[in-house]
DNA sequence: TGTTAGCACTCAACGTGCTCGAGTGCTAAT
DNA sequence: ATTAGCACTCGAGCACGTTGAGTGCTAACA
């Protein structure tokens, strides 16, 4: 690819971060006020990058609009290290220092929090079972035949599920139907959890097994439908951008949020530490998909991510989602260390 | 109040109908077609309904569009009892037979049909700690001063809370502790656990009074905070509908559908046990919330609706959430019968 | 050789005026 | 009491001209 000149970039920096707050095509004059050339020879300049597939023109009498290839040429080599302003960072803080409590709320507040920063809709995927480690198992009877199964996770996250046993059971069956559970899983990685699992058995009679095994798919079940539970927020947030004044095109979109797979599939989907994936890249039209990971430890959780038009901030959105994503990792590995600490 | 005559009733239901559905105003001439009377006697009448104030005119040469007084009028007096159809009964009932799982899940399937049959945006609001009895509580430790309190209700509802206590404390006092809250709650109701509940000691210590407050205080409040939390389904669907062609209106109404707080209340407005409010009555404009309760045996638990503009097919929405209400009534009933059989 | 001024050209956006038709209210006939 | 007829109203939609932002090209200039 034919490399740019100083002066090429400078004009495609400057029309991309006109038309990302605007939103209209730039012409030729309205640069020459910000860049000390006049007004031809930038035309002459635009012209040329139209050839190279960085600008495009809506139509003949308009101004040029940024290609996709000129965004992913922005984010790669022109973007502004954006700093978080002083109030931004604050409001940052405000949010890390409050007190530790359930995942699910973390995790949207995370969510609201990047929503606000950017004025984009944020989503964020549930920690996976393959990063989370078992800290234990209780079993509690709710009836007969019933019994909640709650389990502990090193994240301190908490699952619970109602499980149907195939027959009735004590209470002092359940508690050392627990105890087996805590010997054989705890400290393992959640997915290690499926029925089948083979365990030194001393006295256990068949029909124990059963339960036991109906326990593990019940759970294993659950813990991977949880995984596709993906927090959204801000989604009104969406509708101030001129890319949605069609109302069809935020029908769509609206939808495109309330379904959850769709959703955490695309999220994940980003690879690295930081990811921007880019119009076409994203698989949607239009459509850029910002996402950064946050772990516990070395261990990789989930993504938390924005999802707006094409035309979006993404200096702005990389700098607040790389913020918020290592906040959030240091929060999950906090509560690791309290557990080491406990041994 | 001046009676209508039969014969006004009828062009009033005919032309509400109409609306609902053509969402604009009818004329003389359609409403002929409908009703064997001429154009000039229809308009006659008419002229009467705008002076009694059913109907409004857009403006002179346009047909007519009941106003709020008419809907009132008509949800009161000239519904006719919708039957759900055989496919839509159906669909129902493969929900209803589903497995009895996580209370959250109920509640969002529930909004998801009810959304999915209406074509409106579903709010359920969660069963209320007023409603709901404590059937056993449970202390698990998760690090030394950190402890998980997982909370079953007896309509199967769980409540995991993280506390942080006062002191580290072992795990053999956590055990008495957790025998200690279940021989003072089990039984009652939710709403009766806050800090500073007198209880006879026999030879407790000081301090434990102290741990024992902070986990009543932060379950108390943690209960509170969970009642707020709303379900809400098929926000997308909104925007099908012509009212929210304009995008203002559109975001403002999206804006609404993520303030949960202010959504369960107008959810919980709604009094007897499916209840209308159109248009002003909400406090919104131009707004129509319809609403049924659910709850377990005749405790009260909460209530599921439609939220929509105005011009709402209140038949089909009325039929629907009265089905889905009864259904999720029997749901929670259920499980509080197992409990039952149990003893 | 790169830059700039000037000019003709293009085209969406906007405003104006026009027609069309759905709908009304009124009056007079049935 | 109902209906037919007619004049009137007013938004929707279309044609048309104007405006102005923006372009490409050419020729002059440093």
């Amino acid at each position: 690819m034919e490399e740019l000149t100083e002066r090429q970039k400078q004009i495609l920096q400057t029309i991309i971060e006109d038309y990302i707050v605007s939103a209209i095509p730039v012409g030729s004059r309205t640069l020459s006020k910000t860049i000390a050339l006049s007004s031809a020879t930038i035309r002459n300049e635009m012209s040329d990058l139209e050839e190279l597939g960085y600008l495009e023109q809506p139509h003949t009498s308009a101004g040029r609009v940024p290609s996709q290839k000129a965004y992913r040429f922005y984010v790669d080599h022109l973007i502004p290290m954006t700093q978080l302003s002083l109030s931004e960072i604050r409001y940052l803080r405000a949010y890390y220092d409050k007190r530790i409590g359930q995942t699910g709320e973390i995790l949207s507040d995370a969510a609201r929090v990047v929503s606000e920063l950017t004025q984009y809709v944020s989503v964020v995927t549930p920690p996976r079972v393959s990063g989370v480690k078992v800290s234990s198992i209780q079993l509690m009877p709710v009836n007969r035949i019933t019994a909640m199964v709650v389990l502990l996770t090193d994240t301190g996250m908490v699952q619970n599920t109602p499980i149907v046993l195939p027959r009735s059971v004590t209470p002092d069956e359940l508690l050392s139907m627990s105890g087996l559970l805590n010997r054989l899983f705890a400290g393992k990685n959640v997915s290690e959890i499926h029925p089948g699992v083979q365990y030194a058995v001393e006295n256990e009679i068949a029909d124990q097994k059963q339960i036991f095994d109906t326990i593990c798919a019940v759970l294993e079940a659950r813990l991977e439908s949880e995984e596709n539970r993906v927090v959204v927020e801000g989604a009104s947030k969406m509708l101030a951008h001129q890319e949605f004044s069609d109302v069809e095109k935020a029908r769509a979109f609206l939808q495109l949020l309330e379904e959850n797979d769709k959703l955490g599939e695309l999220v994940n989907e980003g690879d690295g530490r930081v990811s921007v994936r880019i119009g076409t890249e994203t698989g949607l039209n239009d459509m850029s998909i910002v996402t950064a990971t946050y772990s516990a430890g070395n261990r990789h959780l989930g993504r938390i991510g924005v999802i707006g038009p094409t035309r979006m901030q993404y200096d702005k959105v990389l700098s607040v989602l790389e913020q918020v994503g290592q906040t959030l990792s240091e929060i999950f590995s906090k509560q690791e260390e309290d557990d080491h600490e406990e041994k």
